[in-house]
RNA sequence: GCAGCGGAUCGGCUUAUCGCUUUGAUUCUCAAGUAAGUCUGUUUACAGAUACUGUUUGAGCGAAGAGGAAAGUCCGGGCAACACAGAGCACUAUACCGGUUAACGGCCGGCAGGCAGUGAUGUUUGGUCCCUGGAACAGCGACGAUGGCAUCUCUAUUAGAGAUGAUGAAACGGCUACACUAUAGGUUGCAAUUCCGCGUAAACCGACGUUUGAGGGCUGCUCGUCCAAGUCGGAGGGUAGGAAGCGAGAGAAUGGCACAGUAAUGUGUCCAUCGAGACUAAUGAUAAGCGUUGUGCCCAUGCGGCAUGAUACAGAACCCGGCUUACAGACCCACUGCGUGC
């Protein structure tokens, strides 16, 4: 089932801040993301993931929720690969306009495929 | 009928698929765990048994799940902490008369004056002194004032100053001044505050001080009062998790009706309604359709058919009463002017 609890989402101020200084950082437009991946040979566990939009784009908080609404249900429907891989990561919207659902989802699934090359390219080193 | 004026109410709905938060309250079911209760034994604390009660986790099923402004944070309260909170000064706010209220700078009624309008009505002024006159002159302001908010820098005492950013007129004449009188205001705010957990220190270094009393007790200053043999600073260490506060103990609650009052409002214990509670922050996503409404066309007056637009402002964060600002549209009531008919 495609359920998003609270499990899979990054909360406490420590981690967050972790994951800002030392996660790698990437571009896959409309998104700003950093990500952390764990060492290869770890047991699996459930990914973490934050989604926010920032204020300085959209002054409403009306316009926040949409678009962090929006980025939840497209990660939500497309996570099955990455479910369990633990990693943590943070999407950051990034354009000024609000994107439509369709066009999030394509970005989604672009970002995610991103995300399984660069744990990779980890792995290899 | 057209135009206007004042006030009240509402501000989308349905289905399908997938998902989130809370919850089991007259009211669940299943699974897994736990040995507190219970039972047995010895013995006075252990051992064993048990999932009936309790309790934890998960699943299923059921129930509930943003607003009229939730917004701005501009007033007034509740509540909490600080010493149950004292006196004086300073500071801030208010200012015709009366009423209303838990309280208010709100609301209701009235008086006198100015301005706008044919009018319904709107708007504005109103203590004393001084004075022709009260924001009159002068200055700042949608090229963003004043205020609060966020970030950064500097000085430094918990404080102050400056810069940048967003906000957008904020109690009323947008803001800024001044003497007196009266009245009101203790200060800080849910990041309050309490408990658990983690950690632990009556330790180390420096300074000051022990009754002629240092220092402190969250208020701008002084006094008074209370605590007091320790106090302050440094260095270093820890935490930044959970629960309560927090809403089904919701209440100065909302509506109807009756009574009192011109009204705001009050009384009743008459009838009904209201049940969100997140915490990097739930209340949603997708698709189809309906409703409301603007415009154009068609058939010929049905409130039909077709096409094409519009469907706003906006998201709870301890809770109430106001105010202010934003807002597509719908609808009701009272009143005014003009026109027409009886």
């Amino acid at each position: 089932m495609r359920t998003f609890p609270k499990i899979e989402k990054l909360c406490g101020q420590l981690r967050i801040k972790a994951l800002y200084q030392e996660g790698r950082k990437l571009t896959v437009w409309p998104f700003r993301i950093h990500c952390r991946f764990p060492e290869k040979g770890t047991p699996p566990s459930e990914t973490k993931v934050l989604i926010w939009a920032p204020k300085s784009l959209f002054k409403h908080a009306v316009d926040r929720n949409r678009m962090r609404r929006l980025m939840r249900e497209a990660y939500r429907l497309n996570k099955d690969e990455v479910e369990q891989r633990g990693w943590e990561v943070s999407f950051n919207y990034m354009d000024k306009e609000q994107q439509s659902f369709q066009q999030l989802e394509k970005a989604m699934k672009r970002a995610l495929k991103r995300l399984v090359e660069e744990e990779e390219k980890q792995w290899e080193k």
